[in-house]
DNA sequence: CAGTGGTCTAGACCACGGG
DNA sequence: CCGTGGTCTAGACCACTGG
């Protein structure tokens, strides 16, 4: 239980980073070493041990923030949208289109999809929270389901919008494949995150909830120190739940 | 897009280890120094970023050593059983207990169980996989489930064996809560993991696959570098057949 | 441009583990 | 005891960001 200078300092910082609201500058590594009276070195560990504790961002060049990071609940009932999702945390939302291509799926997606040799929808977009990237995929989104996609995401960037008010069905969460992975230095350019940094894959096929037409597949990477993915699964049948969609064969 | 030295390093040696059998000893710190021609921070810092990427662990006093991951699904369908699951992944495991007390569970607990304010086992496990501490936790089973938990446990280490065996019921996982986080010191040290050093927290309901009644309720920290959790909220691989039993009302 | 974080050196002392 | 990793110093140069 060996007590180190570089700890104490990051529990004193800790402290105060905590009470500040997201996004706000914080002091850096020369700042915090003066104030401490030690090497940059030890304070630069301080401020290490608080990013990897998601308390601070570092950006080089620019400086250290506070963090806050955001609940991301994924469960059945929930509607599987970003922006409600986010918005509902009290965190602003928004996506853009990084590219909007025909391409031929996966042969795991084309399936899911219920497709045969065709096309489809090939989208690669990047979400924010609060203005900072935090996730990036794809949507692989069957022709027919949404012929214009260009024009509806004009009206709308939220993928889930479109579907309920454009094409008229209610997207549900058909199932959900997750893991926490380290990201790659491709993913992890486009999230703008640290390479090597930690990060969740999730792959989904949303559903129509009336028809259970398969309405777009899912396979996105979020940073998982600006969202903390919550997981409520019911998987068996639970009596106090004993519904007709939930029940095992 | 800078090429450092220490990246450069740390590849090299990442190709190299990756090729190794798991728990395997790789070189330290100063021998990486010297083969290199760096200064021991930067070979240090070269295999901090292989701890990162889960691709080594490292002992202080003792060495470095290569990891080899176990994939750790979760799903309806698999058993909700420690030792089988890891097994299946081609590791050895086993658990122990640390200490079998009665006591009042906590509300939402209670309330899973279907309790009142009675009390229940209270058992807190440590299980290793290939002898490395990964999970520790807690499980808490009504009197009536097992009422001589002490003698069955003394039968057979593995929970969900003294279930099918002992009490003759198929335990099924009703639900779970899961969220990747930073582990506090007192469960880094139950788990002898580097402090805030990354990890699972699963938190499950298990009943039995006939009657519906609850068995077991685990609150379980996992080492993120030691299991790669896998959520798998999935009905059934083939697409047409989920609609079968899955269909929204 | 000044200030930030990122990398790197060449030393030092310490805590810990195992023989 | 020796070798391991953990911490720490007091410098240095660099890449990047912002005004």
């Amino acid at each position: 239980m060996a007590v180190t200078r570089y700890k104490e300092i990051a529990a004193v910082l800790e402290a105060e980073i905590r009470a500040l609201p997201g996004g706000e500058r914080v002091a850096g590594e020369h700042v915090v070493a003066q104030r401490f009276g030690v090497a940059r070195s030890t304070a630069r560990a301080a401020l290490q041990e608080l990013m990897t504790r998601n308390v601070i961002r570092r950006v080089q060049g620019s400086g250290s923030f506070s963090v806050r990071r955001i609940d991301y609940p994924i469960d059945a009932d929930r509607a599987p949208s970003w922006s409600a999702t986010i918005r509902a945390a009290g965190a602003s939302a928004r996506s853009v289109v990084v590219t909007r291509t025909d391409a031929r799926p996966p042969g795991h997606v084309a399936e899911a999809l219920a497709l045969g040799s065709e096309e489809c929808h090939r989208l690669v977009r990047r979400s924010y929270v609060d203005d900072t990237p935090a996730a990036w995929g794809i949507e692989w989104i069957p022709h027919d389901v949404i012929p214009d996609l260009d024009a509806a995401l004009r009206a709308d960037d939220s993928l889930h919008r479109v579907f309920v008010d454009l094409v008229g069905v209610t997207p549900r969460r058909a199932w959900v494949r997750a893991s926490a992975e380290v990201l790659d230095a491709q993913v992890a350019a486009a999230l703008e995150a640290s390479p090597s940094g930690l990060g969740w894959f999730i792959e989904s096929l949303n559903r129509d909830a009336g028809t259970a037409r398969p309405l777009c597949l899912t396979q996105r990477w979020i940073r998982s120190d600006v969202i903390r993915v919550v997981f409520e699964t019911q998987l068996a049948s639970d009596p106090s739940d004993v519904t007709d969609h939930r029940r095992p064969a």
